[in-house]
DNA sequence: ATTGGCAGATTGTCAGATAAACTTGATTCA
DNA sequence: TGAATCAAGTTTATCTGACAATCTGCCAAT
């Protein structure tokens, strides 16, 4: 309620009014919109007023502008819409146990849908060995963590189920600290824990995929600090 | 592809670097951040470019812009995302099979902690059948999808799993025209599903609500124009 | 203790400008 | 004749400098 006492911002007022001539003029991706130019003069304010306004569209994708050819309607992409949603609440609050807990949703709830896929698909398999592969030669953190983030994107990736591989790329920004707390003595448990869930899923054992994957994950909590791990029950 | 080749805008690029000052200071909603000259100079840009990245995320609620106050953390509003993007004809063409699959992993990966947390505190039992008791009152779509909404991000929330919360919001946001296309004539099947799904809970049958759940997500599907259905192996 | 005024701080918006990227048309070459 | 190259014009990206509107804190008056 604080927030409708507020005045309008002009560019608030202009991105709705974009909006609006987008859906009037019954407009789709890759349309030509007026340029900054006219826009700005049809709307009686000032180019950069009016930037404001296409930057706010363009953040999620609606609105699309490049240097010499002008505004186009864009396209709306999950993982665009995803990216805003790391600033929600509900995610900038997570504390380890959530975040951990929700990895282990995701990885656990693609497994069949991997399993499937790989029965169809080999390279699947070949993919997810060659990148532990590269996990076994790496020698430093940064390496080590990028490949352990690429593993486990290929496996979610190997799902098909595309707003979930989104959804890993917003938590790996908040688990990354979790990755990065990881001993050198522990990376050989990793790629073996890596290793035996390919296999798992390659003779089609689900259940013991699922639960290497989610021993896997539940190692970090392990490190984290002042916090007792929320025991799981089954 | 094509966003990849383009170059990354200084807008886009202060507003990542904005998301992550929020991150790493632990900041909430209302609390205060640098003034625009005060970021501006950090990031070494002109403070037209810096509002840039503020008003994009000013759009969605993230952050929050006063005359003689400054800036100060929002929180997203999810409703704005749904309204300004709602209309988007890349929402009609989501594809289906991944939305209804995401959402399967999602909502049936909560049920164990759920049903745990049930036995924990009856009250989230409560809440789930209070809120289809609603249901079953609504005398208008619109009522309809608000509350199965409702109902399902209240399941989800009973979890604890917060970032799955999150990640529930944008599915909705891309699912809604699905809940939409409910007849009339099905809403008691979904309303007793609900209600099945919470029995098999409170009585511990994790895998019974599993699959209730399941069957009740995809049955969306069989409203999807020109669409195969893909159907699960087990 | 409360209210009003003022100065300073901060955002909102503008004008004018240059740099970078893109498009189009003309010219040259094989 | 068709393809490649180049130049000019167009458009977005970003900047400097400026003024207007709003807010906050402090001080004086009641």
């Amino acid at each position: 309620m604080i927030e409708s006492i507020g005045k309008a911002r002009l560019s608030d007022i202009v991105a709705d009014r974009l909006k609006q001539y987008i859906v009037d003029e019954g407009l789709s991706p890759g349309d030509r919109l007026p340029t900054e130019g006219q826009l700005a003069a049809s709307f009686g304010i000032s180019r950069l007023s009016l930037r404001e306004a296409t930057k706010s569209l363009g953040f999620l994708g609606i609105v699309e502008a490049r240097p010499g050819r002008g505004l186009t309607v864009g396209s709306i992409k999950m993982d665009r819409v995803t990216r805003v949603i790391g600033f929600h609440p509900d995610l900038l609050n997570a504390d380890p146990v959530s975040l951990i807990g929700t990895r282990v949703v995701i990885e656990t709830g693609v497994l069949p849908h991997v399993a499937r896929r790989m029965r169809e698909d080999p390279s699947i398999r070949e993919r997810l060995l060659s990148t532990n592969a590269e996990l076994e030669s790496a020698d430093n953190l940064t390496r080590f963590v990028e490949l352990d983030i690429r593993f486990h994107r290929l496996l979610i990736e190997s799902s098909g189920l595309t707003p979930l591989i989104a959804f890993a790329d917003v938590l790996t920004v908040f688990f990354r600290r979790f990755r990065e707390s990881v001993k050198k003595a522990e990376w050989s448990a990793g790629i073996q824990a890596h290793n035996q869930i390919v296999e798992a899923l390659h003779e089609g054992r689900i259940d013991a995929a699922s639960e290497l994957l989610r021993t896997h994950i539940e190692s970090h909590a392990k490190r984290i600090p002042s916090n007792k791990a929320d025991k799981r029950e089954t």
